[in-house]
DNA sequence: CGACTGATTGATTTCATTCAAATATAGTGG
DNA sequence: CCACTATATTTGAATGAAATCAATCAGTCG
């Protein structure tokens, strides 16, 4: 809806917008040797930005894994209205799904490189890697984690608590390690922050404004965000999701599997 | 908050007020054999209607599967706002946290009877028995794929659609098997419903009142509810979610592990 | 039978949405 | 390089759906 027609897929020889790398190059996620192996399966593809590469109720054929860039996962209800689910940046995978269909779609925000493994050969490299298996359920566990503080989040938080926790929260999200950036760059427009946070458009630019003025934030462009009073706006947010609390939780993560920081997906 | 203070875990000589079943009976769920070696390895308890059982934040020492009952997983603010994130019924397993401590917080709505594994003993099962941890990984991707439709549900569906698919939802829920039933009885009190689908009391009642005047329901008592009119509340509830797309997915679980329905949790 | 808890109904308020307009930003072709 | 167009964001005013505040009603239990 929001976003223009999807214009398909697109070669490779275009530089990734955010790092730089081309197709046959990974951007320093998935380092670990199972997932080299898995990664040796996969085919490599770009993705232009606004295309969309996994479309709810299509055949589950894929799993992807993003090495580079930033796509926005949702639903949608048959009169449009969309749902973000969420947003997967480099050493996600996405297509996990426990049905024949994909349960949610995928576009790419900006240019995304990914592998793209089909389903078949995953069954087979699971029953080579046991390992992986475990990691992948770790995984799943944690994506549910994070599945259910946005439920909090959408069921019960108020606009302006929404807002600091998608900060908060990005903040800390791609390098879940320490500390959180105090300069973030928001690569997505505000209709997808919107319908990530089942706010509108308008309310949310309306908070970030009053952030602003209120002097935790400066916003020197609408992509650009400088967090001027973490503690502020983390407390705003509420405890619950706090950095420190997802910092330790990823951090326990980080000891099982070095070299990689996985986040929301499906 | 809005329950009584927990009055600890009770002993079992009480029947199961919804089964009848008593500790050491299984309620016909947990069919397969690997649950079998599983239960027999878990410490058997019933906890008694309204008590705790596993608490946010607390070391994640066991894992639990019900066996009889309905409990309610939940998450609290600070300042004491509660989001339900599902209701958890026979069959379901708690406790798969990611990280060192739980998640979410688990009380009885209705006397409950469940198993309570320690996790130590799981890691060791699951070395044992690697078609446990593949089915564990399908049970996470399955509850992923319904937290996801509870976000849209949250953040992008008005009162009257998030009450008719709660009720949509209760109906195919705990028997995914055709066909969906058209009594309800709803075992947990308004607020629950209400903390579930991100809504006030007031506002389920409301809804539920409005319903009821319009022909698609009967309540003839608080917690039994007859649905009248079943295409009607799916149409109201949204094409998503709808009791064919869930019976569908749940199918092609059921073949892979019979004697299984398993849901929302975590 | 009162006292208590949970559910329903009613009146009013509020926070976020909707509708509408202005402003900023990015992209394109002359 | 700049005017011009299209798109995204911000800001403003009015509306509305659900929340809040406040009783009332209906079961339960000692």
């Amino acid at each position: 809806m929001s976003f223009p027609a999807a214009p398909a897929l697109v070669d490779a020889s275009v530089p990734c917008a955010s790092c730089g790398a081309r197709l046959d190059a990974r951007c320093g996620a998935m380092a670990d040797p199972h997932l080299d192996h898995l990664a040796a399966l996969a085919l490599r593809q770009t993705v232009a930005a606004g295309a969309e590469f996994m479309a709810e109720g299509e055949p589950a054929e894929h799993v992807f894994g993003l090495t580079c860039g930033t796509a926005r996962l949702f639903k949608l209800l048959p009169d449009g209205r969309r749902q973000v689910l969420g947003f997967a940046r480099a050493g996600q995978f996405l297509g996990l799904a426990s049905c024949r269909t994909y349960t949610v779609s995928a576009e790419a925000v900006e240019p995304v490189h990914l592998h793209r493994l089909p389903r078949s050969r995953l069954r087979g490299l699971l029953d080579q890697y046991p390992m992986l298996e475990r990691w992948l359920l770790e995984t799943a566990a944690y994506e549910l984690s994070i599945a259910q503080e946005q439920m909090m989040l959408l069921g019960r938080k108020t606009a302006r608590e929404r807002v600091a926790s998608f900060l908060v929260g990005w903040a800390a999200g791609g390098r879940p390690c320490v500390p959180p950036l105090s300069h973030l760059h928001l690569p997505m427009p505000r209709g997808d922050i919107a319908d990530y946070l089942g706010l509108t458009i308008e309310t949310v630019s309306r908070t970030l404004t009053r952030l602003r003025i209120e002097g935790l934030l400066a916003i020197p462009s609408p992509s650009e965000i400088e967090v001027l009073r973490p503690v502020a706006l983390a407390a705003i947010a509420g405890c619950n999701s706090s950095p420190t609390d997802m910092m330790r939780c990823d951090e326990e993560r980080r000891q099982l599997h070095p070299g990689l920081g996985l986040g929301a997906g499906a």
